[in-house]
RNA sequence: GGCGGGAUAGCUCAGCUUGGUAGAGCAAACGGCUCAUAAUCGUUGUGUCGCCGGUUCAAAUCCGGCUUCCGCUACCA
């Protein structure tokens, strides 16, 4: 038998020629927070993401900064995109550039066995022409038969193409998403897809060969592969798609393939949804599990976009809350799936109430209270009160969200737990305790029982926030008894009475002190 | 134009399938407490539920019409 399967998620590939903004970051910690969990429940993961680089706009704007296309993605991708992921804790296992060879080599070979199989043929591609652009328009381009930029009329011009057979797998894409309902996400993303389906869906062109940044035909070396059908091709291409299942590539293959979830911004769904999936039955390759679209982060009820000025860098946002109020943010405010709007107002009063006030005054409050009634030292085991069940609960409601992409779910349920721990506290008044030498077992039982379900708290937001519990982990004496956090599973976190007695706890800055 | 989704407290939203005096969180006001990041706990107010009409003893909830916003209606990525 072969390794076990690795749970695989994919980001999009982004296109190079961006400036990394907020969207994309948006999907991005989806996929980390996401992976992340899984690999707390002691799953093997594997997590991908990368960039477009190919087509014409990346050939043009390299030409305009005088660079070669190659030199230009080069920079882009060094200086911008790899640095914005570091920066955000992005905790990607490959990276894939669709100008690697492993890339271009494996999408050509991929595009010959189509071709064999019988699914692409010569055939010419019409459309609307704009002597003034120089480019085939699409429909909402025109207006009245003519092109919005130069209002002059379009002529109908052909060229000689290769086109893809996708009209031959309607019937079994339909098929796939009405027996499968998981395999798009969210419904309504789901019935636009079967909407799209049922009204008749033409075959595609996929070459080029008016430009020359992209990859080869292989066998019509004039024209170029069209960059959707390169790009998609990345996710599997990155893991070894068609190579001897005996190789290192062809291993690689067996353990990640199928992908269990596309993360996709609704934007781009159908490509994902319907020409991805088509290609891959194509060749007999196993189609991805879920394709899931998430909504769009609006800015003042408009989706955010350069040209309106709203297009906002994650270190705008970073430089004042931090990169892990961020991360928390976007998938504790929107339910994943819906469209959201940002607003700094918004932000600052979740940053307020729900991590300054909420989580990281719990921690403040307990490790004052270890330092001022235990001498820093982590108390004896007690059994949890009515934490215990409350843990358990959260845990698996919790787990249950994150698992289906419910991030909003399973933040929520985690963070119910941090209010009913603080509750606790409130209610048991150790500092009232403590006055009293007599109740001093009793004391010691309130304050393990804080320490503990802080313990587990930690876990537990890990894979949305982990630098800043890494830090608690820290404080409260876990890392060297009990190791690393991001090794603390799932399925043993509401466990009860886990933080060792002895802990050395140290008080160290606050977690999430309060902004302006 | 066709199909689909939304319009509910200052803000973000739930409730609508299975009609019965309108809910949560945040924000606001007042009081308590002190272990804590002026933290926290308790109490309190707030709405012609987009508009018009219908069914009903009773409609945010069902039906019809309208206004308005948004998405999809194929090859920019």
């Amino acid at each position: 038998m072969s390794a076990e399967k690795s749970f695989y998620l994919t980001t999009p590939i982004y296109y190079v020629n961006d400036a990394p903004h907020i969207g994309h970051a948006y999907t991005t910690v989806a996929g980390d927070v996401l992976t992340r969990w899984h690999r707390q429940r002691g799953e093997s993961v594997w997590f991908l993401t990368g960039t477009d680089e190919h087509g014409e706009k990346v050939m043009n704007t390299a030409a305009a900064n005088n660079a070669s296309p190659q030199d230009w993605c080069d920079r882009l991708v060094e200086e911008s995109w790899k640095p914005n992921w570091q920066a955000l804790n992005i905790a990607n296992d490959d990276f894939i550039r669709t100008t690697e060879p492993r890339h271009e080599e494996r999408v050509q070979k991929f595009m010959t066995l189509l071709k064999d199989n019988g699914y692409i043929y010569a055939g010419k591609f019409e459309g609307p022409y704009c002597i003034g652009c120089e480019e085939f328009k699409l429909p909402g381009d025109l207006d009245e038969g003519k092109c919005k930029l130069h209002g002059k009329p379009v002529e109908m011009l052909s060229e000689d193409n290769w086109f893809f057979k996708l009209s031959a797998f309607v019937p079994q894409l339909l098929a796939h998403y009405k027996s499968k309902p998981e395999a798009c996400e969210p419904a309504s993303a789901r019935n636009e897809v079967i909407a799209f389906l049922e009204s008749g869906v033409r075959d595609l062109s996929i070459s080029r060969s008016t430009f020359d940044w992209g990859i080869p035909v292989p066998w019509d070396t004039k024209q170029v592969i069209y960059v959707w059908f390169d790009a998609l091709l990345n996710y599997a291409t990155a893991v070894g798609l068609g190579d001897d299942p005996d190789s290192a590539g062809g291993k690689k293959f067996t353990e990640t393939w199928p992908a269990d979830v596309h993360l996709v911004g609704k934007d781009i769904l159908r490509f994902h949804a319907v020409i991805w999936p088509a290609m891959l039955m194509a060749a007999n390759v196993a189609v991805p599990k879920k394709v899931f679209a998430h909504g769009w982060l609006l800015v003042g009820g408009e989706k955010m976009s350069k040209s309106k000025l709203t297009g906002i860098s994650p270190s705008e946002i970073t430089d004042h809350f931090g990169v892990d109020a961020f991360r928390y943010y976007f998938l504790r405010a929107i339910p994943f799936g819906t469209d959201g709007s940002f607003s700094w107002e918004d932000m600052s009063a979740r940053y307020t109430s729900e991590l300054a006030n909420d989580f990281g005054n719990l921690a403040s409050r307990l490790i004052a209270m270890i330092e001022k009634y235990c001498e820093g030292v982590i108390p004896e085991r007690a059994d949890g009160d009515g934490l215990a069940p409350a843990l358990k609960a959260t845990v698996l409601a919790a787990d249950k969200a994150m698992v289906a992409l419910d991030f909003q779910g399973g933040i929520t349920s985690i963070m119910e737990f941090c209010k009913r721990v603080n509750g606790y506290v409130t209610e048991r008044e150790p500092w009232a305790i403590a006055k009293d030498a007599a109740r001093t077992a009793e004391l010691n039982e309130v304050l393990y029982n804080t320490a503990d379900a802080i313990r587990a708290l930690a876990v537990l937001l890990h894979p949305v926030m982990p630098a800043t519990t890494q830090t608690l982990w820290e404080s409260i004496g876990a890392e060297s008894t009990l190791g690393k956090i991001g090794e603390q599973k799932i399925s043993e976190v509401s466990n009860w009475g886990v933080l060792p007695a002895g802990c050395k706890v140290t008080k160290g800055a606050v977690l999430f002190p309060r902004l302006e």
